[in-house]
DNA sequence: ACTGCTATTAGTACCAGGTATTAAGTTCTT
DNA sequence: AAGAACTTAATACCTGGTACTAATAGCAGT
């Protein structure tokens, strides 16, 4: 019942990170130490008090909903030239990776390169009707993504055609060849 | 600067729920009225107290966290038969639309896609490494997708090919050519 | 066994951001 | 001018802490 400090601290660091919810009071009865000790720990593994958990855990939450409906663009448009070119630069986060080895998953690369595709085209309303893409090496946790989309063809249908390749350092890790339709309400991006 | 009861409350409704981290005080000051009144006005609105809000907000994010990291498909898997057939279904909400048109993004219905797919494989690493996709039809705010995955080739080499085709109804929305790589860890989802 | 040190517990004063309640103005209205 | 609605004030109390001081327990070394 009763673990050394060390110990403790250690399953308290753990059990305050899977609950950062949890009170002091909780924590010493789970503990079976009192509350002074459990501040005491708290203190020296500089663990804030349960209302600044919880404000943290809130204003992450409240980062994220914006940085979504922020922008129409998955990653940060650096340059654009309208019905020319862009580009746009995407940091690999947690939430962008498989948990079992750290790769990001397809659809992020696809997000930011269509998104990045359907920003590019000057018109009210732009949706993607078709693409070929080619993932052609893995992307880490961590490393940095910059997509450079083109306009190749305007065709005078309504349809354009927009080449994306996304790098890493040197190396391609993606491409993609869309068409976006322009203007009219028929298609789907 | 002082603004009647019933505009007050409908101010005061709206800037808590921009910024639910917002104090009494500061809202007192905001309004040119007394703590008291801004803490009556709560009261008939039904509004908690700071520390109450934010832990709303903080155990939303909590939630989100937990279904994200749940599955690692986007959607509700309804079937699965590994290395066979799947079906997922999701239905489109604001964060999945342009806000302009409430046109879902395209890399929404390719992620589903996508994600999908993957699950399909029976394998530790699953990783897409080509897709050709068509996008047959507008999906709105509020429709219900529901995509279907079939394995058409298991390869030797380890690529296997995967076709996926999405519906709202007997509507088909969505169609892909999936190539998915398993084990090896040269290529990329 | 006594010293010395760390670890733990106790106790008190104080704080933020409230709730709950009672009472006293103030304004508007009729 | 009287009554109702609205606003402010004042006070006691609550939770979940911080900050600080002081007492006690447990054990190692000599």
């Amino acid at each position: 019942m009763r673990v050394p400090k060390k110990e403790r601290q250690r399953l308290l660091q753990e059990t305050i990170e899977r609950n950062p919810f949890i009170k002091d009071e909780e924590l010493s009865k789970q503990f079976s130490v009192s509350i002074q000790t459990i501040r005491l720990d708290r203190m020296e593994l500089k663990i804030p008090e349960v209302r600044e958990r919880i404000k943290h855990v809130a204003s992450e939450h409240l980062d994220e909903v914006k940085s979504l409906s922020m922008s129409e663009v998955i990653g940060d448009m650096i340059d654009l030239k309208l019905d020319d070119s862009a580009i746009s630069v995407l940091d690999i986060e947690k939430e962008h990776v498989f948990s079992r080895n750290e790769i990001a998953r397809g659809h992020v690369l696809f997000a930011q390169a269509n998104s990045l595709a359907v920003a590019l085209i000057n018109d009210e309303l732009a949706l993607t009707t078709k693409a070929e893409i080619r993932f052609s090496r893995q992307v880490h946790l961590g490393e940095r993504v910059v997509a450079k989309a083109r306009v190749m063809k305007l065709r005078g249908d309504g349809r354009t055609d927009v080449t994306v390749e996304s790098y890493v350092g040197e190396e391609r890790v993606f491409e993609g060849d869309f068409t976006i339709y322009r203007r009219g309400e028929e298609e789907q991006a």
